[in-house]
DNA sequence: TTGAAAGCGCTACCAA
DNA sequence: TTGGTAGCGCTTTCAA
């Protein structure tokens, strides 16, 4: 049996209230006393259970991610990960599938469970247990995802800024014909990337009428069918892509070998995320890097900052964090010819 | 403030032993009662929390990882999660980049903290902590891992039949000057995979002593300079290679393409793992898959038993489970012409 | 069918 | 400097 608190007083011949002085470190304690316990402490291997303290947080928060598999938030858990431990936060996954059910399932267990707050990094839906996650009184930080009207600490990055300097990139290389393969138009942040990249080449005096913005699952099959598609029409066909995430720039590259259409000498492709997949990409990808490391650390300071401030009942001023993403190039972009 | 048993309790207007009675399905309680008493519980959005409730498990399990960030790693921990999920274990993930001290403060953290059980799926030590934590009675599953001499169940994969395996598809399509590139010779289990693929040469006949062996780190650039230094022989270079992990797949591609080496048609290539990243690929990746699922399932059932019974003070018989890998071909191998 | 009360391991307050 | 003890929210045993 685990040894408890009772187990090193008696072994000691002190008070359990002493026992707990010497580990907490409070009240004043003989240096002798605190020896000897301390002694006892290391014989027994004695671990305290927080667990049933009640009034010691167990610094543990959860993460709603739509799936841990996915390489690129793999990454941010991994960061955010990294910055929790720093705090002594440990981080418990959820992947959701960005499916309502297991949205709500997750969230009911961790509130029941002992989480001292979340992190929502989950897809599309506003739904019903978000909603009411927000309003309860756990502390809550949305990551790169927005939840309009209501007061919650937030850390975003500047997608439609991404898509902008995406398409500045491209256009500075001299490409005036250009497409976007995009995941999803239901996930606001695709499309801010989308109406950034769309923006960007407008500014720069491309039409935008004439700028193919295709849409593909993850599925690299599919992917890869719509970018044949694209690219099939020799004389037509776009210069460069730009692709919302870098899995499908996998699917680009395979169209393009396909078509026996070298990247970058003839065709530009820029990616977005800047996971390790971009390094796998031959060429290495050329890409907008999100500021992963600083996304989990901002998001876990505005999360335990809400923990301690919960306990103050402090007054709740939210916050709003926009992190910029930045343009990291590689090998996949170059001048057009 | 999050409604207590007390409050249940009083506006229902019974004691609180008859609610907890009504949450946990014991003793019997009438039916309007328990109506009553539902109905207040829906009305305050009572959620009992676990944590102070001392005899009841946490149900949560913490997960020792080299790194969540890799993705063959992040595939194995959604499996994990998804089976923990269906038995109501929440997982926590401790990346330790196979590094003693972070392993050694992760196990402290987690032991004190609640966790029922640990599944340790670290890499090569044979720390002190590990041994420790075997030895408590903490439930402890190893995944992927031996640590010899000790009792403790573990799920494994067969790696030297895996290396068999691979080596025998490989020379099934008539190659027979082959070479392997390897992660690091430390690791037991790629120690294993090495094993397995020179012993299916030597059945099939092939000197293995012309096999050249080469490591590289899951650095691209060097597995690239190790694989370009592999292949510049024209005269004399493999036909076919098997990398002990799918990362480096990805550099073998390159420097293939480097030098214009065709795969498959000048040159095969075999993976392990068989993660998203073999998919990846250009041409996709024949490998020699691990049972992602049934690793996660597998060790999932080990330690819920173990915690189960730990319980029960059952007397402790450890089971040893291996699963087989599977080759799966797909397009990066090919007869040798 | 219900409720009172002990106890889970610990912290924090107050008294000695 | 130390110890006694109430209380955290809940389950469980025993009695009513």
């Amino acid at each position: 049996m685990k040894p408890t608190i009772y187990d090193v007083a008696k072994k000691a011949n002190v008070s359990i209230s002493t026992v707990s002085k010497v580990l907490n470190n409070t009240g004043s304690i003989s240096e002798k006393t605190k020896k000897k316990i301390w002694d006892v402490i290391d014989e027994l291997q004695y671990q305290p259970s927080l667990v049933l303290s009640a009034k010691k947080a167990l610094k543990t928060i959860g993460v709603l991610i739509p799936d841990i598999s996915n390489p690129f938030m793999a990454e941010v858990t991994r960061a955010i990960e990294d910055s929790g431990r720093k705090k002594g936060f440990s981080v418990i996954i959820c992947s959701t599938d960005n499916d309502s059910t297991k949205e709500e399932e997750y969230i009911s267990m961790l509130k029941q469970k002992y989480v001292d707050g979340i992190i929502v990094a989950t897809g599309l839906k506003n739904s019903r247990g978000i909603r009411e996650l927000i309003e309860s009184d756990m502390p809550v930080v949305m990551l790169s995802r927005d939840v309009p009207y209501l007061p919650v600490d937030t850390v975003v990055v500047d997608d439609f800024q991404g898509g902008y300097e995406a398409a500045v990139h491209l256009v500075q290389l001299g490409h005036r014909k250009v497409a976007m393969i995009a995941e999803n138009i239901n996930i606001p942040s695709i499309k801010k990337r989308i109406d950034g990249f769309k923006e960007g080449l407008q500014i720069s005096g491309i039409p935008i009428e004439d700028t193919p913005i295709l849409y593909s699952s993850l599925n690299l099959n599919e992917c890869k069918e719509v970018c044949l598609d694209l690219l099939k029409d020799k004389e037509n066909r776009p210069t460069a892509i730009f692709v919302s995430t870098e899995m499908l720039a996998f699917g680009v590259l395979q169209a393009a070998r396909t078509l026996k259409i070298q990247v970058p000498n003839q065709l530009s492709l820029i990616g977005f995320d800047n996971s390790i997949l971009a390094k796998l990409c031959d060429p290495q990808l050329t890409t907008i890097a999100q500021p992963i490391e600083e996304m989990g650390a901002k998001v876990i300071e505005l999360l335990v900052n809400e923990i301690t401030n919960n306990q103050e009942r402090a007054k709740k001023v939210t916050q709003r964090v926009t992190l910029s993403p930045f343009l990291i190039v590689r090998d996949s972009t170059s001048p057009i010819s």
